[in-house]
DNA sequence: TTCATAAAAGGACATTTGTCCCAGCATCAA
DNA sequence: TTGATGCTGGGACAAATGTCCTTTTATGAA
């Protein structure tokens, strides 16, 4: 749900300081911007260094499917790049962020010459695909009662740091089938501390 | 849905002929065989030469979810590799297959020493990540007929190439829910033809 | 403060999907 | 042939989810 990538950041803090800032950009995001915009060009690479955005595709319905939570390190833009295309997704600042940003043709040429970097990066774009193949999956293969019970136990406070409406296109269903969710867990928790 | 990739498969071939076949084997395999296994090591990179398989997970529910199907010059075993973990997913030959095999090693060397084999695998990373996101993206916010109609605008054969069983795993949804939506598709094609 | 707006919660009903089960049909071996 | 087995399609009902709408509770701006 919440991506972090310690490596990724280590790294990038490693290069901003070494190369005297040179090719490497820190920005102030507010609250509710938009740092990458569904289907326009993408001219550059992005990484955390704090805060929380969403990735999110809008769909012709009108609906929003989040794709995941970015938080330290995490690593947008680079799909883009690689690909050649327009972005595929929206990113959006769900609270106050830094974001190192870093040219395309700077990050072409890191990656280029930079075997570490070439390495981490490859390293990167594997997490992603194994952490969204796998929970894709589970969302899909248990009830959403179940999906709760999963991001309780991996982030005890998750329901007070992300929105509701959030929560619901992270997970694909309607506000109101989470509320009703939600509901009957706390009333089963409840119950067993009653008994 | 069924993803090919001929700038790889070219690649491969052109790396296969000019290196007379050093570091990479040709396999045949066998309907139904499985080429990689959830939760075992993987010590190769595979490339499809011929021939078709599914990617899929088997949760502890039992359900098994097929993250897609792999046409000629699609890669797996790669994302294993660079995270160094276990394999998350099963690969299984759905017809008589041909595949490139690349010992690990090797795989790694090629990719830290030639450049453009470098680049295309960034490439081909990055668009895993492009497409899985698209798809269930659109899954998730589309009704299962509208899912069906998409699939058939874009593979119109593919009810006769693939089990009912593994569409309905792909969509994420159950046998009896996928009849049920391809019976109402075909009554409201045979009602238009008919007026 | 007050008003406007957004977020959260949930009632009522329609729709969709899942579960369980059975019938029909083909295949194959005894 | 006969019986066993597996595959497919679909009926009937239960359960889950979506849609629409109302009420309440923050939140923020004037």
């Amino acid at each position: 749900m919440i991506r972090i990538n310690k490596e990724v950041l280590d790294y990038i803090t490693k290069l901003y300081c070494a190369k005297n800032h040179q090719g490497i950009e820190i920005l102030d995001i507010m609250s509710g911007q938009h740092i990458i915009e569904q289907q326009s060009n993408v001219y550059d690479v992005y990484i955390v260094k704090s805060g929380l955005a969403k990735c999110y595709l809008t769909e012709d319905t009108g609906k929003d499917f989040i794709q995941e939570f970015f938080g330290e390190g995490e690593v947008f833009g680079e799909v883009e790049m690689f690909n050649d295309e327009l972005s595929f997704c929206t990113i959006e600042a769900i609270n106050q962020m830094e974001v190192f940003r870093i040219k395309r043709n700077h990050f072409t040429q890191l990656v280029e010459t930079d075997s570490k970097l070439n390495k981490l990066i490859l390293k990167t774009l594997a997490q992603k695909i194994r952490y969204t193949a796998l929970r894709h999956s589970y969302h899909q293969s248990h009830p959403i009662r179940v999906n709760l019970l999963r991001l309780q136990k991996q982030f005890p406070n998750f329901i007070d740091v992300i929105a509701k409406r959030d929560i619901a296109n992270y997970l694909g269903i309607t506000e109101r089938s989470l509320n009703r969710n939600l509901k009957t867990l706390n009333e089963s928790k409840n119950n067993r501390s009653i008994n």
